[in-house]
DNA sequence: TTGTATGCGTTATCAG
DNA sequence: CTGATAACGCATACAA
């Protein structure tokens, strides 16, 4: 309203009476003669100049923006991680366009090939679409999806987690354990937290069993699960390990509705990390993914120059966490 | 890499044979020959052409990104908000360039600022600095922040929220409230939920106090307060109102490790809505705000022509949900 | 070193 | 209704 017209380098220029190159070099740190670096500045300060990023971004073909693709912010998980990647693209002087998709494939795809109409400098994204195609000029970092060689990929150690998982429900007791997962919560590298389990049961010659529940109505197949391994009012095991903290969640409401303790009758690990209220306590015992630096990676890896993208699968190592499901 | 140069329209204006306006006119809709239009589509499908936004948003001075400032991800209100604005945007077809401030003055007013440099077409923003200062000259829409004449502001009903809460402890048996809250949570708009609770309670003619808890450490003066109010194992009030369900919860804690039973002692009711894993049961009894809606609402009012800004406060219902920190 | 001129991809103006 | 042309604000190769 008040300042009908923007403020361009050409006005700043003129107000310092030098070129309009000069203040362009001034503006991008590019070395200049002293008194007229000065001047510039000056001329900058009192006339409120700031870089139009547009332009700058349409000239020299790079933006300081990066887009960031997720399925939604309702997990806990992934709005923490959406919050460590805003953080940690600002102190790297970015900023994050974000895009949710929940989980349609169609979406992942379209906004996957947006970056080509809006000069992002990056992409770093969690996709459930195994063949999503990628814009080839851009770089691109996957997270929990390895899309194959020359692509990044940052993910927690999945396979480990899913060991720990195993070792520590023994380590509380449980003789005989079960696996709960969902299809879309096993999708690419976080498929490992089913190996993992599976390997560490076998090698210490533990009865076990998978199941996966049916996505659309996990709730109902979760207690038709549960009802199934129930006799006697006991189940037959005493140690459950869910593909994530939700699934745990709601497996400890059902076996509570059904009338069992946890931990006393069954203990349930989770998987994620995931807090009540965004900062306060577990919701479960669980694997704890190590987002923030699980972002600080991502956001290394998308803005460093194409050259030098040597190992593409990273996994970050994860820890337990007692929540109260187990007995410690 | 394979594609080494952007595909332009100056490509697709000679792919088709036409001139660059006739190309431009195509894709934004401009009413152009039959003949000129089909064999423009077609160079567009064969080339695979797709708009340049930044150029396009240099040349007319408008973008389709819309700046959403708000304090982080990890409050679940925070998080379903900016997971609404984002899908509504979308639904725009628009972009969400999201910034994260932690509450600090100091980046509010540098992001609320950074418009300048980015031509959005808007700004969405929860701000806690009270004299922010906003860019004159482009759309602002505040949530729970009255800046004043001409600004628009989206909130909740926080007064009639405020008496509700005391309204239905008081159905619910409570003979004597109290109502908590920290500075922050009662910034501008929201401290209407104390006001509307005060009037709730001084019409009905029940005794309650307020009490603001210190900021920094929360728990310890929670912990205070409500020793202070105990004695001979009970406490002096019944009901007990909270600015928000993160304090709600935080009290729940408190008076259980205080050996206080929740609701048989005291009953509590929260403010928000938050959810304990995102779309799974409420963490408390509590005020719902109409998140979902607030979302729409706040996009609309940013992407509409500046000339209809009639109403600049709008105020929407909220309603009463059992959480399990009431009798019902 | 500093200044000048060109073009990035679009949109908008105006003359055919 | 169409086609050439001039900006938009900035970066950069090139000339001074």
């Amino acid at each position: 309203m008040a300042d009908s017209k923007r403020i361009t380098m050409k006005d700043v220029a003129r107000e310092a009476g030098v070129a309009l190159g000069t203040v362009s070099k001034v503006v991008n740190g590019v070395p200049v003669g002293k008194s007229y670096q000065r001047r510039v500045e000056e001329a900058i300060e009192r006339l409120g100049y700031r870089v139009n990023r547009q332009a700058r971004a349409l000239r020299s073909n790079k933006s300081s923006i990066v887009e960031v693709i997720l399925p939604d912010l309702h997990n806990p998980l992934f709005a923490r991680l959406a919050d460590c990647l805003c953080r940690e693209l600002s102190r790297r002087s970015h900023q994050m366009l974000l895009f949710l998709t929940k989980g349609s494939f169609d979406l992942e795809q379209s906004y996957m090939l947006m970056s080509e109409q809006q000069m992002v400098s990056g992409i770093i994204c969690l996709t459930l679409n195994p063949k999503v195609r990628i814009p080839g000029d851009i770089p691109t970092v996957f997270i929990d999806r390895n899309p194959g060689p020359g692509i990044a990929c940052v993910t927690s150690d999945n396979y480990g987690g899913g060991c720990l998982a195993a070792q520590k429900l023994l380590e509380n007791g449980c003789t005989r354990l079960a696996f709960l997962h969902t299809a879309s919560s096993l999708h690419d590298e976080t498929g490992k937290r089913r190996d993992g389990f599976v390997c560490a049961c076998t090698d210490a010659g533990i009865p076990f069993r998978c199941e996966c529940l049916d996505d659309g109505a996990p709730d109902s197949a979760l207690e038709e699960f549960l009802r199934a391994h129930q006799s006697e009012g006991r189940l037959d095991f005493d140690g459950l390990f869910c593909a994530t903290d939700h699934l745990a969640h709601s497996a400890r409401r059902a076996l509570n509705q059904m009338g069992m303790r946890v931990p006393e009758d069954v203990q349930i690990i989770g998987y994620d990390g995931a807090q009540r209220l965004g900062d306060q306590d577990l919701c479960c015992s669980t694997i704890v993914q190590p987002v923030e630096e699980m972002a600080r990676l991502c956001v290394e890896l998308v803005l460093q120059t194409s050259s030098e993208r040597i190992p593409c699968l990273h996994q970050l190592p994860v820890c337990y966490a007692y929540g109260g499901t187990t007995n410690r």
